[in-house]
DNA sequence: GCGTGAGCGTTTTTT
DNA sequence: ACGCTCACGC
């Protein structure tokens, strides 16, 4: 191995040679983007291990359980498969929640504690805030729930929050002087139902670690040697979980690039990285600042832009490659034709170079700019994939089957309860819920256990719905009795089955209910593969509470087989880490990047800034910057100005080119339903008397498939015929698009003229008619 | 007391 | 589009 791992090391340059051979006491490496950073982490690793160092006694931390595999696999490639199997490699999150399921009995949870995601979170926050009768347009609860989430990653516990007069006062001042009020109830209601939201996994490992020092201590001796990889993303919990374990042997390892700092809206604390050379003793500082990833043109590029901001630590990322083209930068009329332009200009280079659709990426601020890419891409039936987003875990029917099996490893667990007590509907309505609720207050229990012993306690509910909430109970027990002994796989589908789950989107019959059936399916598959995959075949429970965990702590990322060839589509934050031959950032405008949020203060810019540089920097041949004058946004069409992260690039490395598709109006409708649209098109019909009125769409047929979804009180068939003025004058025309759908609103002199139409991308899915009858012709 | 349908707000980034 | 809330009818 000796023989071996010295072959690999000679790959590594000098700059990166140094660090991934320091073996004892405390280093930091500054690591400029494409530097080879991974590189150094993995040899870095393995050298310990052909040191002699147990693989049983090295911590690597890493920004995606994808990361952590990927190393881990490289890692076994070169020490062997066996030697590599006990290394612990994986996310913050991940590494802690398994270590605070050992411990758990210790701060008084269960071991097999539930994992609320973000909307568990927000679900439980929002009943509080309605249980203490606050008003919820002062108490709006996702910022609650990001004040909690503040608190908890700066280890404010409860107890810390009132006894600071500041944060009291600020939330005072705030008009939500209850804020402490809540939190504290949040806190025992997810200690009650045996449940830790995310920031819990490493506030409780703080806790563990500082209220018990014999499991302090053996932790550090377990982790003797600590790998941190994007330390500039930690936050302030992170840091003192590193700090704690690493205090023993200060054999610590963190690498980052402050320039990448792109978290502090999740509590990342850049000086975290900035201050490392105090926090230990004879630190070694080493810089990568050779780029292999990217053409001179982009990374001088990145520079030049990252140059202004104020608060970094210097370095000079240079690069041997060749420069390579000019940064490309394109206009576009609006969001729809930017979608055009970057198929078109996929399509064309795949073409002209003889590329696969993976060499692509396309990059945005946010979420919702992925419509118009998706509509262009499929358009030119070019295949592609969606990062992020609403991930296959978060989707309503998966979560409903997940929240059944939650239930069953912890019946305690709320939110999962309250979730499917009454879904698919068994007669157990709001009223029945919040008087167990208050029942499990008063007596000091969970829900489930109020539930239990229904028949002893008075509730003031009423005979029939009491039969209602013991058969759920019992059903419920009985899935805990069977898990005992089938496999998870088998449960699962007894569970989907029984509940009546499947049956219920079977009985709708829509194609969105098919494809939810289907969404249960892949989960089932995905279960069995789970539980094939298991080494020690442990019974379902066990298997279940490894496999809720995984999914709860899976990021987008982790589920990326890469195994077909699509372009990528995903926020930039995704992107970190990343690397693409070519690289789209879209929506390059004021207001959306610099997003209009983050630009109050210079250290939200720089944040900003910084995003950017993490975009450009994606990029090995050849980035695109694109923006739009006018862009649909909450629905409406609004004006669009270029951002300012263009202007601050020296110009010299920017190619301007003329947009593939010049417009020549500002279409009001930008949709493929009806092409252009404009209000003189629109005519009113008059209203028929006696009748309620119906809409005239573009043609009968797709009335008749309307009114057969929804048959209306009438029974006569609207009439087509249709009016022939336009509409009156003072007539207000409103268009609107959320998601895939479009929303025309007809506001008319009087209440007989209100219409508000809704279409849907392929057809017209809802129509919504008050007042009158309308008509777009062509 | 429960189920249903119209009405409303929604979008910054995520483990 | 989607999910939540409120008002109303059984």
């Amino acid at each position: 191995m000796e023989q071996d791992i010295q072959h690999y090391i000679a790959q590594l340059n000098e700059a990166q040679r140094a660090p991934a051979i320091h073996k004892d006491g405390a280093l930091m490496v500054i690591a400029g983007a494409g530097s080879g950073k991974t590189r150094v982490l993995t040899y870095r690793i393995a050298y310990l291990m052909s040191q002699g160092v147990d693989s049983f006694n090295i911590l690597a931390l890493t920004f995606t359980n994808k990361a952590a595999r990927e190393m881990k696999k490289r890692i076994a490639d070169i020490v062997g498969g066996s030697e590599a199997k006990n290394l612990w490699m994986g996310t913050f999150h991940s590494i802690f929640a398994k270590i605070l399921r050992f411990e758990a009995d210790k701060l008084g949870y269960p071991s097999n504690f539930t994992i609320y995601d973000t909307q568990d979170s927000e679900r439980l926050i929002r009943s509080i805030i309605k249980e203490m009768q606050l008003d919820k347009d002062i108490y709006k609860y996702k910022q609650v729930r990001s004040r909690i989430s503040s608190f908890k990653n700066n280890l404010i516990t409860v107890r810390a929050y009132f006894n600071n007069s500041d944060l009291v006062e600020a939330d005072a001042m705030a008009k939500r002087p209850r804020m402490g009020e809540i939190y504290q109830e949040y806190v025992e209601r997810c200690f009650k139902a045996g449940a830790m939201d995310f920031d819990d996994l490493l506030l409780r490992t703080n806790e563990l670690l500082n209220r018990f020092p014999d499991v302090l201590a053996k932790y550090q001796n377990r982790f003797r040697y600590i790998l941190v990889d994007e330390y500039q993303d930690t936050n302030h919990s992170q840091y003192l979980i590193v700090k704690a374990l690493a205090d023993r042997f200060q054999n610590i390892c963190v690498v980052g690039d402050d320039s990448q700092s792109i978290y502090a809206f999740r509590g990342a604390n850049i000086n975290n990285i900035l201050n490392f050379q105090k926090d230990y003793e004879n630190v070694e500082m080493y810089r990568l600042e050779q780029n292999y990833r990217s053409t001179r043109n982009i990374v001088e590029a990145a520079n030049s832009v990252i140059e202004q901001n104020k608060t970094r630590i210097d370095k000079v990322v240079w690069t041997a490659n060749e420069p390579g083209g000019q940064i490309k930068v394109n206009r576009s009329a609006t969001d729809g034709e930017e979608g055009r332009f970057v198929a078109s200009s996929i399509f064309e280079t795949k073409m002209r170079e003889q590329l696969h659709n993976g060499d692509f990426a396309i990059l945005y601020r946010t979420n919702a700019q992925s419509r118009a890419m998706e509509d262009a891409l499929r358009k030119r039936d070019i295949p592609y994939r969606i990062y992020g987003g609403l991930s296959f875990y978060q989707r309503k029917e998966i979560k409903d089957v997940l929240a059944y099996l939650r239930l069953i490893v912890n019946p305690k667990d709320e939110e999962s309860l309250k979730r499917v007590i009454n879904y698919p509907a068994r007669g157990i309505g709001q009223t029945t819920i919040d008087k167990l609720v208050v029942a499990a207050k008063h007596y000091g229990r969970s829900m489930f256990e109020v539930m239990e012993n229904i028949s002893k306690i008075d509730l003031k509910i009423n005979s029939g719905t009491k039969n209602k909430l013991e058969n759920f109970t019992t059903m419920v027990k009985s899935f805990q009795i069977m898990s005992e002994g089938a496999n998870a796989f088998e449960l699962t589908a007894h569970v989907t089955k029984t509940t009546g789950l499947v049956q219920e989107l079977k009985k709708d019959g829509t194609p969105e209910g098919i494809a939810r059936i289907e969404n249960i399916e892949e989960l089932l598959n995905g279960i069995k593969d789970f539980v094939e995959g298991q080494e020690d075949v442990v019974d379902a429970t066990g298997a279940l509470a490894e496999f809720l965990e995984d999914v709860a702590l899976a990021t987008d990322m982790d589920n990326d087989k890469g195994d077909d060839d699509r372009v990528a589509l995903m926020t930039i934050h995704l992107a970190k880490g990343l690397e693409f031959p070519y690289v789209y950032i879209v929506g390059m405008e004021e207001d959306l990047f610099p997003s209009g949020m983050s630009m109050n203060t210079r250290s939200d810019l720089e944040e900003e800034r910084r995003l950017f540089y993490v975009a450009l920097t994606r990029a090995e041949k050849q980035a695109y910057l694109t923006y739009t004058q006018s862009r649909y946004r909450w629905g409406k069409l609004v004006d669009a100005e270029p951002s300012r992260f263009i202007e601050e690039i020296d110009e010299k490395y920017l190619d301007y080119i003329t947009p593939v598709d010049s417009y020549r109006y500002k279409p009001l409708i930008d949709n493929d339903i009806f092409g252009e649209v404009d209000k003189s098109k629109l005519r009113l019909q008059k209203p028929k008397t006696g009748r309620p009125p119906v809409v005239g769409s573009p043609s009968a047929e797709q009335i008749r498939k309307l009114r057969k979804i929804k048959p209306s009180s009438s029974d006569s068939p609207p009439s087509p015929s249709l009016f022939d003025g336009d509409l009156a004058p003072g007539t207000k025309v409103e268009h609107t698009r959320f998601g895939r759908g479009e929303i025309l609103k007809v506001d008319g002199v009087g209440a007989d003229r209100k219409a508000e139409i809704r279409f849907q991308v392929g057809g017209i899915k809802k129509l919504l008619l008050r007042f009158a009858k309308l008509k777009v012709l062509e």
